[in-house]
DNA sequence: GCACATTATAGATGGCATCTATGATAGACC
DNA sequence: GGTCTATCATAGATGCCATCTATAATGTGC
């Protein structure tokens, strides 16, 4: 059975020139593209590129294919914009990281103007709110921003990721903290965080494999297990809050720059966006 | 996002007329369909269908879709048919329904012309058969008929499914039983059996739970633990062989109509069917 | 033949399409 | 006007498969 993403997978290769651009353009890991042009190749019996480290080239049953693909997935999208566009008439539909403080959103949401229908927020995860901007179900994101050349960015501001514990914890005094130190800590899994891989490498490495007492997609959950004292996390610097100490890990230099995506710079001077903007201060140092 | 398989059962509800209806002829259920309509609207923002329980209409926003809908479904449908009939150059692929008897196919198999690569087989459950058919992955199927009309069919036999014992089995010796009698016998799970979930309707509805003590894929696997005294099964007649006695259950008068079926009614002519035909005997009674 | 870039394989995981079972609703019928 | 029947929606469980990370295989260029 053809499907779309496979066809999405396929065309990202030809445009692209090899698998793992064409991955990275699909936002999928390279091996997932792969598997997914492989199968595209079974359900139509056919090799569709003759594959090198060095080059991929499309067979003649790929030729073939891509133009009645195009056309496919042009249909697709113009069917999303059509909606999308239908619908948005002077609604602004912005998309807000998960592993953002909800202070932000609400602060924002407290100020809008009465006359309600102006703005539609959708919460999700960075691929997600990528993968909504992209069909153009979403004008704008506050977000992670990587330089995406797809899209108009605007930083806000940069922040680290450090190690969050309860005020009344017994190393919350000190100002720097090693994965070692923590062996014996039960750990708040933030499953919606972007680092949860890199954190977890961070410290399995490092021999420390720890009991996880909550996993949760909640942050704002987490910062009251972790203020009560459950167990402790990692979390970007703003996550912290009333009886939450934010301190650095040591070896664990990661930062994100958070900021306003859209798909048209014009949209980025919206006036609500930029009361949003104004809204997200960087969290004191 | 919008997927293949939103449009297929939007298209179904517009050329059947209601939900129930159009999720039969998609092959899933109708929740499944129901589901699935709702996702699509929820991805369009917009409604589709205005429902009551005696029509279902198109709304102006569907009425805009359908076109769309329907030139993508003819690409997708010609990009499959293309890559299929490019394959089949001679070469007949056949469906085997996974719970049929492994004899036919082998007797099939040795009997067949010593030139290789004249046939392909695939065996699957029958829904996955009715899949391939329809998209042309294969020309034609040895499964159950129960006259649908988008097929031609050819009906072979009809047998019922009985209650499979060990010959050895203190049981075995009676002509009939009866739910109720098999309370403490350990029964065996024939996965790909189309028909397990009455069987083990018909069991739960008289208060009978046995204990699984296996559940395979396999009927071959099925076979050899039944007759090994592992346990007993519900299964198709032509399921039965050495060690194995079947014998019917009480209430429980549900049969099958195998034979071959195929897209194209010239093709159910083709002699090597012919042959497979001639070599699927109906069980002794 | 080594180094690097690229694709394929392996194994685990989670999300979601799917199922069965049941509920809600409303026209039809006597 | 109740009861029946046809229809779509909801609930909860299940299993498949797209996806991930980690690692191996492969081939090209110097």
């Amino acid at each position: 059975m053809i499907d779309r993403y496979l066809l999405r997978y396929f065309l990202a290769v030809i445009d692209q020139g090899n698998f793992s651009r064409a991955a990275a353009s699909c936002n999928v890991s390279q091996p997932t593209l792969s598997a997914g042009v492989a199968k595209l190749e079974a359900s139509l019996g056919r090799q569709l590129f003759t594959r090198s480290n060095r080059r991929v080239a499309l067979t003649e049953a790929g030729a073939r294919l891509v133009a009645r693909a195009r056309r496919i997935e042009a249909e697709f999208l113009q069917a999303e914009r059509e909606a999308g566009a239908a619908r948005a008439a002077g609604r602004l539909r912005l998309g807000i990281l998960s592993s953002t403080p909800t202070r932000w959103t609400a602060d924002f949401v407290a100020a809008l103007p009465r006359d309600a229908g102006e703005v539609e927020l959708v919460e999700g995860r960075e691929r997600e709110l990528i993968d909504r901007l992209t069909r153009g179900r979403i004008d704008a994101a506050l977000t992670i921003v990587r330089g995406n050349p797809r899209f108009a960015a605007r930083v806000l501001f940069e922040e680290p990721y450090l190690l969050a514990l309860s005020a009344a914890h017994p190393l919350s005094a000190r100002e720097l903290l090693a994965a070692e130190e923590l062996v014996d800590e039960p750990m708040i899994v933030r499953r919606q965080c972007e680092l949860l891989g890199e954190t977890s490498r961070h410290f399995t490495a490092r021999g420390v494999r720890p009991f996880f007492p909550a996993r949760t997609t909640s942050d704002d959950r987490a910062r009251a297990l972790v203020a009560a004292g459950l167990g402790i996390t990692v979390a970007p610097a703003s996550f912290g809050g009333e009886g939450v100490v934010m301190r650095p890990l040591a070896e664990f230099d990661h930062r994100r720059e958070i900021g306003l995506l859209a798909s048209d710079a014009a949209l980025l001077a919206h006036p609500l966006l930029e009361r949003l903007a104004d809204g997200v201060a960087a969290p004191a140092p």
